[in-house]
DNA sequence: CGGCATCCTCTTTGATACTG
DNA sequence: CAGTATCAAAGAGGATGCCG
């Protein structure tokens, strides 16, 4: 990216991640963890392949993401933040959280990734019971599943099923992730399509108060 | 800007404030206030006037920005930030903070403008004796004067002078900055050509501790 | 398959000149 | 002061080809 050329920090910080596709890329490499190149093509639906190529290989060079080759059992390179690839955290998390006011539209033919519950979640979710025993919420939509994990205080996101969880959501993305923000009840996202079955008590466990008590 | 498509908080910000240019014309108006278009190309060195004009119409559309018709002895327009686009403020905050790290490069050929002083400031001074009578700071470079205000536990900055500063700090932007970020003490600034005239009590009062020591 | 490189078209930008 | 007009250069998007 061609530089702003003006010596203060926000524009310098720009002139690093401030192109095209770049943040979305950190985005998927924090929200994943270390990715294959294949990996983060899925996770970037849209991007051309020589531009994600591109984009590498500039955070390569700018020393916030490295490659690693993995061991025999996987053979391929995987793709990791630095340090101070990890550091911009609080941008991406800065960026999710203004953008939910985005959220509410349709999103008719966007694309959508199950990590991607992550930024909701980590936003709106906690862990109001953390002496109780570890629980799960599996998230079933058209894409791959993900799994809600709260256990002592803390709640995380991740891609993958997991054997029986306590609680299991189905339906489009929208409606569910209405129900994550607290801006949509059980009853209200049942009415939109979206089957809620298992141990109902999880989601009071995770939801903020209001949306809690109005879950009925 | 081109949509991403993606049902994705942080890809819905960027199809907004992800374009080239925005998101510093949002820092300028966070740190200046309501602006005129020429205050803004002033405050943005680099931008074609047509892409300023493009972006502050997109902004407007966005509901980012408002102008509004400033009264007779102005007799301008004033464009001024919305709640919408005021709340971008811990984006620009976290990528100011994240930029930091490139500042310590010399910058050559840079341009610099003085109400950039205000996300290191903001990010590393502290007001460390609230009781104590207000000060003032005046910073001095090529660009136009600065005035640090700390009063009562805050500690601001704008653009401007003021009549008797308790202290004056002149020289290049860069060595400033490292005095006030506290990587430099007044003696190593002073070695490199920055001016630091009146009473060094206020720098105490303001930087952090480790330097505050470090001053003599 | 995973991991790119090439080629081509289309859009965005940057620089400069000009206007009400 | 507050833009518009013009045009060349750079970048993005899309399709396809190559190689271990």
């Amino acid at each position: 990216m061609r530089s702003y050329g003006q010596y203060c920090s926000v524009a310098k910080a720009l002139d690093v991640v401030g192109d095209r596709w770049t943040l979305l890329i950190i985005r998927e490499l924090l929200v994943r963890g270390a990715c294959r190149y294949t990996d983060l093509k899925n996770g970037l639906p849209g991007i051309a392949t020589n531009l994600l190529a591109d984009r590498i290989r500039e955070l390569e060079a700018a020393g916030l993401v490295s490659r690693e080759e993995a061991p025999p059992p996987v053979a391929t390179t995987l793709i990791r933040l630095t340090e101070a690839g990890q550091e911009l955290d609080p941008v991406v998390q800065a960026l999710g959280r203004w953008g939910i006011r985005y959220m509410a539209e349709p999103a008719e033919g966007d694309a959508f990734c199950s990590q991607w519950f992550t930024f909701p979640v980590e936003v709106f979710l906690r862990d109001r019971d953390p002496d109780a025993p570890p629980a799960t919420i599996e998230l079933r939509t058209a894409a791959d599943p993900a799994v809600i994990e709260v256990s002592g205080g803390s709640v995380r996101v991740r891609v993958g099923s997991v054997s029986a969880p306590d609680l299991v959501i189905s339906g489009r993305p929208q409606p569910i992730l209405g129900l994550l923000t607290g801006h949509l009840s059980v009853p209200e996202v049942t009415a939109l399509g979206v089957e809620v079955s298992g141990d109902h008590r999880v989601l009071r466990r995770v939801l903020p108060d209001p949306a809690g008590q109005a879950l009925s």
